[in-house]
DNA sequence: AACTGTCAACGACGGACGTCGTAGATGCCC
DNA sequence: GGGCATCTACGACGTCCGTCGTTGACAGTT
């Protein structure tokens, strides 16, 4: 329990609601997966998740109430960090500019999408020197 | 079979070697992985990796000799470009400029990587106009 | 021809994952 | 209090993944 698991695909997106929306009960991202995701999860398999999920340290469970509520345990840009390392590392050889090159490679790196990257390499230089 | 689904961790691990060394036999994707993995898979079961990616159209295999050959199927950049589009998808809502600041808040964005990223974006701005 | 080594093929197995059904506890309403 | 809804907990199941042992074919050696 010290560091948690990667979370799995099912995980990663419960967690996705969980940043969303902030603590929620199990109701909650039941209903809040069936309108995002095109996919058609049943109650009891959310549950069964975050039951796991809480084992692993993935989400804090709130039972002061009857009700639960989960809250997910990292934060969004923790998780993403640690995911895209783990791809960079298996994938790209631990070489974040060829993230980035296949980042560009993409359609949806848009007009805002290139401005946006630019700023933020713009401000990492100034705070690197 | 027409578009091969995604690579697992362990396969992944063989479609590096086959990137690294071109069309190879099992013994020699099995040695380059010791050397290389800290795991130490047995000749067997990168023999049966190999063939469900035949099955699964990662790889092609060369049959005419009584050693077979395999090699890649999809190039790297390619198999690249689909891993991170699905990671982008998952866990970053689609937007690569977070995936892009992601990689830059990495200790291995290092100063040379740094004006590699840059000459890329410089790049592409200049294809895009 | 017998032995030895290499190779592909096949089957099995344990674990993780996602799925759900069912049971049991708790709360609410008439 | 009886009945209904809601919630958690538990167990099961099918699938995929990575792992390997065993078998049988083939080739080279003596």
């Amino acid at each position: 329990m010290p560091v948690p698991p990667q979370p799995t695909r099912a995980e990663l997106a419960i967690l996705r609601v969980l940043w969303q929306l902030g603590p929620s009960t199990v109701r909650r991202v039941h209903e809040s997966l069936r309108d995002t995701q095109d996919k058609d999860t049943g109650y009891t398999t959310v549950l069964k998740l975050l039951q796991n999920m809480t084992e692993k340290g993935l989400v804090q469970r709130d039972e002061s109430e009857r009700t639960h509520v989960y809250e997910a345990a990292l934060s969004q840009k923790r998780t993403q960090r640690d995911l895209l390392r783990d791809l960079m590392d298996r994938a790209f050889g631990g070489s974040a500019s060829s993230v980035v090159a296949q980042a560009l490679s993409m359609k949806r790196a848009s007009a805002e999408e290139l401005a946006e990257i630019r700023k933020l390499l713009d401000e990492h230089e100034r705070r690197g020197k």
